[in-house]
DNA sequence: TTCATTTTTGCAAAAATTTGCAAAAAAATA
DNA sequence: TATTTTTTTGCAAATTTTTGCAAAAATGAA
């Protein structure tokens, strides 16, 4: 399952890198890399973690994203495609959103001459809350 | 200038700030602290850059983004609207690009009821270059 | 301007993230 | 499978970013 997709990437295999793609699959939602490594069922050393996802991130298998709360969060999009956020710089509230741009990718693609892997994109503001 | 841009957002004017702002402005590209901390004309503590930073970027005045070279850049993005960037995996090499979907925000406030200040979008990939 | 109140700044310490290097694991070759 | 080569991992150390707290600066009301 996880050995394929990460084999499909072209990635070299490890019991590692199977453990956190997993455990980011398993939890649905965005981890910090102290949940991930309390999560994991491999004692693992954080800079593992950190340099396993970056592997993952680059490859586009995982989505590196950041709330502004001083950490980075990491996510696994799988089939069901991926989804970007709305966050509250306030009361730091955060909304999963189904708006992105990656229709117009192709035309970018051919304009840039770059094969596009991964993108970030999330959104920022004051929840109806903190209007007020 | 950058006094009355600040003040219009309803920030507190303090010297740093402004300096900050105009050494963003002048340089017209993204700069890491290190650059700014050595930039700007008054002497100035690394936490204070980043503290003074995150009022500006919460306020939309400074874009905030992650190249994942392990620095965060920031940028002013004055009157000419802002604008995002196309990255190399490989060899960090960076564009500017003029894609973006805020035309959609509106609605997005109406369906959410946030009221947005701010975004971020990066797209990743392999250069023509890299990707021989 | 003066005074009181709120916010920002500098400094030191803490926390998050990255990196060099040798050992371990995975991939490639035979 | 056995051997060789390449990549990943753990550990320690370095770098980047965040945070608590007291002093300094900015704001707002006399
Ligand atoms: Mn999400
Ligand atoms: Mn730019
Ligand atoms: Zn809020
Ligand atoms: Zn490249």
């Amino acid at each position: 399952m996880y050995e394929k997709i990460i084999k499909e990437k072209g990635l070299s295999l490890t019991k590692k890198r199977v453990d956190i793609l997993r455990t980011l699959d398993i939890n649905k939602k965005p981890l910090m890399i102290d949940d991930i490594k309390k999560k994991v069922k491999t004692k693992m050393d954080t800079s593992t973690i950190y340099r396993s996802l970056k592997v993952l991130v680059d490859s586009g298998l995982v989505y590196q994203t950041d709330f502004r709360e001083g950490v980075s969060y990491f996510e696994f999009h799988g089939e069901n495609g991926h989804h970007h956020h709305i966050i509250c710089t306030t009361c730091k509230k955060r909304e999963s959103i189904d708006i992105c741009m990656d229709k117009a990718f192709p035309s970018l693609e051919k304009k840039t001459g770059y094969k596009i892997t991964n993108h970030i994109f999330e959104i920022f503001g004051l929840c109806k809350t903190c209007l007020k």
